[in-house]
RNA sequence: GGUCCCAUCGUCUAGAGGUUAGGACUCAAGAUUUUCAUUCUUGCAACAGGGGUUCGAUUCCCCUUGGGAUCACCA
């Protein structure tokens, strides 16, 4: 039987990294047997609802690769995928569910059931609605009065269930809280709602964190009052922004879009969190999406959370950049060189020598500011031990290179190097006694992306008079 | 607090009774380089603690400690 395994989002805000994480797996665990990945909307909760979310969550697989075989957008075979579109199905399967004893009407309001909670002895709710007969039961709901539907559980004893990534685990019927399945207003909650549709929509596996662990049982009550076949769960381990903080938006950067704002590449990223928890058990590290769909296994997805390491993406989002085509490379780059790039310089010269050395698009800005506008330096920067300079020696290097370059017509690095360097050899100074001072009149930076000539073939021949002649 | 879950370098992890405990990121050193970066080499760095089981435990069991989750008309 193929896999199908659903991502179901609820639409309250920005993609949040964990939970792109939980759909990559869920893709890949549909994708690696030929299986259907589906994208389902939880939007029961009409407080929650953020306008536009829906797209952002559109967007986010997009533009990462990981498209639906059916959806809200494209249909399928067991539509609608918005929940709120099939509230009447869950109120059918609600109905059916109390007839079958999986569940009873309350009529307790919400602040009757709480004030019950608050209680110090911890206990939990005891509905008093569960001794109302279900004839008088339904005389009530006929005739209009509030009522919501909360799971009845009588079982004694221990669950037990299967989980591929934490194995078996027992929770006590005791301890197992009725909650409720439909609300006042007539939307289901998450755990029926949940229980309906993956029943409905055949889904075979469900991924989800792993804090739903401790209430699979209910559902799996849920699937048994039904006489329905329970899935197979993935329950993954959460993704971390230290060793005691889950990573939220409140904390900042937990988003794919902000990640994305800040320079990381999209494959990166998906690369970067495939290996929050999982690892296929080789030493390679860098995979396209395709290559994760062939080698996923679910059973190596790790128990313990994972700490969200941002130095680590950085590092892959440099691989990722160093790999790119440089055309693909330097039209990103082209977007940052328009935010701060007045001055008419040799774009492709500097994106050549930026490639490699930026680990996030970002990095653009700050690495080659220097070239819009020259930095205040003190001119102690011109002392260089290691490059057996002072003030004294970079002064007169400027001096005898300046009318040299002032007749060289041919203006590319190489060109300009070997000016520069016959600069060196026709006055017997060392190379880096002219090429660092240069550099530095040129820059106002010790370090720079680039040497004194590829800096100087980007600058154009007469910003690099300019600032050579400025420098004493 | 009850219940459930987790525990290898700072971080992500390999390991599934016998390994010099391996890799990656970070950091440090070196080589290359017109600075820097890239690349390459090397180094620092871990089995939370205590009991068992066993000829032998990072690995299996128990306890302790630490951490997390859950106990909503949120998902």
């Amino acid at each position: 039987m193929n896999a199908r395994t659903r991502f179901a989002p609820s639409p309250t805000g920005y993609m949040h990294i964990g939970n792109l994480r939980t759909a990559l797996y869920e893709y890949l665990i549909a994708k690696r047997d030929g299986g259907q990945f589906v994208l389902r909307i939880e939007d029961t909760d009409q407080k929650r609802y953020v306008e536009g979310a829906v797209d952002i969550i559109y967007n986010t697989l997009k533009t990462v690769g990981m498209n639906w075989d059916e959806g809200p957008d494209i249909g399928g075979e067991y539509g609608p995928y918005v929940q709120s579109e099939r509230l009447k199905l869950y109120q059918e399967y609600a109905h059916k569910l109390v007839e079958l004893g999986g569940a009873h009407y309350c009529f307790c309001s919400k602040d009757e059931a709480d004030e019950q909670k608050d209680d110090e002895s911890n206990t939990k709710f005891k509905d008093p609605c569960k001794n109302i007969s279900l004839d008088e039961a339904k005389r009530r709901v006929a005739n209009g009065e509030a009522f919501v539907i909360r799971q009845t559980i009588n079982k004694k004893g221990k669950s037990l269930f299967n989980d591929v990534v934490y194995g078996d685990i027992e929770i006590d019927y005791d301890d197992l809280d009725e909650g409720v399945l439909l609300k006042s207003d007539g939307f289901p909650t998450y755990n029926f709602a949940n229980v309906v549709d993956d029943h409905l929509m055949k889904i075979t596996h469900v991924v989800r964190g792993n804090e739903y662990i401790s209430s699979t049982p209910k559902y799996n009550l849920i699937y048994e009052a039904f006489g329905w076949e329970p899935p197979i769960y993935v329950h993954v381990a959460q993704v971390m922004k230290d060793a005691q903080h889950k990573l939220s938006k409140r904390n900042g950067d937990a988003s794919f879009q902000d990640l994305v704002a800040k320079g990381y590449l999209p494959e990166a990223i998906l690369n970067y969190i495939a290996l929050l928890g999982w690892n296929p058990g080789t030493e390679q590290e860098i995979f396209s999406l395709k290559e994760l769909e062939e080698c996923f296994d679910a059973n190596r997805l790790n128990k313990s959370p994972a700490i969200f390491d941002i130095q680590k993406l950085r590092w892959m989002n440099g691989c990722y950049i160093r790999a790119l085509d440089f055309d693909e490379f330097h039209k990103l780059a082209e977007v940052q060189y328009d935010k701060f790039l007045t001055r008419n310089v040799n774009r492709v010269e500097l994106s050549k020598v930026l490639q490699p050395r930026v680990e996030t698009i970002n990095d653009i800005v700050e690495m080659a500011g220097f070239i819009e506008t020259l930095p205040e330096y003190s001119i102690e920067l011109f002392v260089n031990k290691k490059m057996k300079t002072d003030v004294e020696i970079a002064k007169k290097s400027i001096e005898l290179v300046l009318p040299k370059l002032e007749t060289l017509d041919v203006w590319t690095n190489e060109s300009l190097f070997e000016c520069l360097k016959g600069v060196a050899i026709e006055n017997e100074l060392k190379n880096g006694q002219v090429l660092y001072p240069v550099r530095i009149a040129l820059t106002g930076l010790e370090t720079t992306p680039g040497g004194a000539s590829e800096i100087a073939s980007i600058l154009g021949k007469e910003e690099t008079l300019r600032r050579l002649k400025k420098a004493f």
